[in-house]
DNA sequence: TTGTACGCGTTATCAA
DNA sequence: TTGATAACGCGTACAA
């Protein structure tokens, strides 16, 4: 059985023997460079640096690293009111669809010093709430939010009280702060293309929820691109949700009429459900149907048939997103930014021409 | 414009038009409660509750709702030296078979009011040792640590100071924490049963890599269990990690000699090489060469072919893991367990009898 | 260039 | 049962 004391209310710390060495503080490490705590603490601080003589701050800085001094965070939060932590709001950690944005916003703001706080919300807007709150409760700076609904009062709320915060991969209409997101019209613009270039001319589109911005935009594109090719625009479901069962009902709903000789899933998620149904009802991808997906998710090229999907650089979302609210934070940036990342038309084998 | 607050801290602060109104503090619960704030402290507070009158309990509670008080964590945790959160280290968020232990870890410990801080190590020690420091800096309760490394000298220094941690998945040899795992041996012990029992007598490992305990737990399972059927217990390659590149190598390495007719992979990404190298070397799955993974990750029942797995529960394991942390915590718990969950192997296309 | 003094918001300890 | 006081560790006006 080992010694106690994970975290000892650091009092009268010298009766503890063999356990913890407190962490030294600031006071530490001044009295032991001879400094006032003032002084130690602007020779560690990187921008009150230069308000100290260089001598000095090398015989601070040597001290810190020879007691293993690190500052506590918390003391600074508490007297700066800024905790270096920022908060990441996800649908669902194991739609494998974020872990590469989160995975790009860790790195990018790991970087930088910020730690994250992530949580799933389950597309559930009085979760998301709830995290929200909780998230500003332990002084989060900023937010990167990947599970704004189109119309989303908490955004509109939150953006109105000046909260930092950038939206990614889902946007929020009339909301007036930077957000990154893929190119899903052109991408769909792409897909439509594809498809009629193999000749197709019956294509139906598999939507995903129309209250979340991917949703409506790749409709929209979609209607578009389909009337530029003089193609009727209304053979469109629209899923309940952004999954493999939501996709499969929606599939099935289709494919009650005639079935179309290609499906533009909403994304990769709703186009394996197609698979499911188009198995279901014994038609066989690609012969019988062309699918397309969107994201090309990891591992999704590995389907049977390998899925031709939009890729969106998903981890660059990530890295973007992490920028522009460094950027918001640091103050230099005055107006929200919009950027869109282009996307690529990743072809396999789930598209062929039709039949006959 | 609508009413809003979507979650609003329940009371009349309609009094904030457009600017942000500053936190309420303690401080002013306390003085519109008519209270000393050591007072309105223990009466917010539920442990020391108790240590106050009734009636001023209630009125002080109503008063902090009605301003929307919510406790500063910063300030706590600068005079508890405890802060509600605790660190989880994963190898890489990316990697499928995390997302949902994480998402376990985290449904578990937010219902008791823990916020979970990740980073990804990418299985380099020095990241780890970085990431477990700067978690400390935060000054986290406590470690769920999935990166572990079967000889693991920051897990021991750790443990030895007394820092409250459970290992996840993959454990250290010698060391006296908490753990939770699936049951590997037996995984690996059903697996050769099955493909014995389709006829195989040529079986062949790729195992993970050695220094973590799921390569080697699994590689020497793999040896007793094919003692056990009498059967040659060489035929072993290790991988280099646990990736599809990592598998695909090793397998190319295997196929280099007389081909196995069956291949135990150490984990669901391995096996995904192996198809590489199959098909690279002409040489069709289960016809040719039968190949069964581990972990069952998410989709993995959709390549072609559907791969043959050993389901491991990740979800209960981060459940299992933070109640385990929380019993570490809450001092409830003196000595250290272990849990090994079951697992079941999930028989698909990916393995059939050998030919002939 | 450095030191002084104070406060960030909370809780622990002691006294009443 | 409540109040007074101090302290957690740090940053920062202000003074020197």
């Amino acid at each position: 059985m080992t010694a106690r004391t994970p975290n000892p209310p650091t009092g009268l710390r010298a009766a503890t023997l063999p356990p913890v060495a407190p962490r030294p503080t600031l006071r530490d490490v001044a009295t032991a460079a001879g400094v006032h705590p003032a002084t130690a603490s602007r020779a560690l601080n990187e921008a009150t640096r230069s308000l100290v003589r260089p001598a000095t701050v090398e015989r601070v800085r040597e001290v810190a690293t020879a007691l293993g001094y690190q500052v506590n965070p918390i003391a600074r939060s508490l007297k700066t009111s800024r905790s270096e932590t920022v908060g990441v709001l996800v649908p669902d950690l194991t739609n494998p669809l974020f872990p590469p944005i989160v995975r790009g916003i860790e790195d990018a703001l790991g970087a930088s010093g910020y730690t994250v706080l992530t949580a799933n919300t389950d597309n559930d807007p009085a979760r998301a709430a709830s995290n929200f709150a909780a998230m500003q409760a332990r002084q989060v700076d900023g937010f990167i939010v990947a599970t704004a609904r189109l119309d989303d009062p908490l955004m509109h709320e939150a953006a109105e009280r000046g909260v930092p915060m950038v939206l990614v991969n889902r946007l929020t209409e009339h909301l007036d702060v930077s957000a990154v997101a893929g190119d899903d019209a052109t991408g769909i613009a792409r897909t439509v293309d594809h498809l009629v270039g193999l000749g197709h001319r019956d294509i139906a589109h598999v939507a995903g929820p129309l209250n979340v911005s991917t949703g409506s935009v790749r409709l929209r594109a979609f209607r578009t691109a389909m009337q530029q090719h003089g193609l009727p625009d209304d053979r469109v479901v629209v899923a309940e949700a952004y999954s493999d069962a939501a996709g499969h009902a929606a599939t099935l709903e289709l494919l009650d009429g005639r079935a179309p000789t290609a499906i533009v899933a909403g994304n990769d998620l709703l186009a394996i459900g197609s698979y499911d149904a188009l198995e279901e009802r014994g038609l066989s991808c690609p012969e019988d149907v062309s699918v397309v997906g969107f994201n090309d998710m990891p591992f999704i090229s590995r389907l049977r048939p390998p899925l031709t999907s939009v890729r969106v650089p998903q981890y660059d979302l990530g890295v973007e997103s992490a920028r522009l609210l460094l950027d918001v934070l640091s103050g230099r940036t005055a107006t929200p930014r919009m950027v869109l990342l282009p996307v690529q038309l990743i072809v396999r084998g789930s598209t062929a021409p039709p039949r006959g």
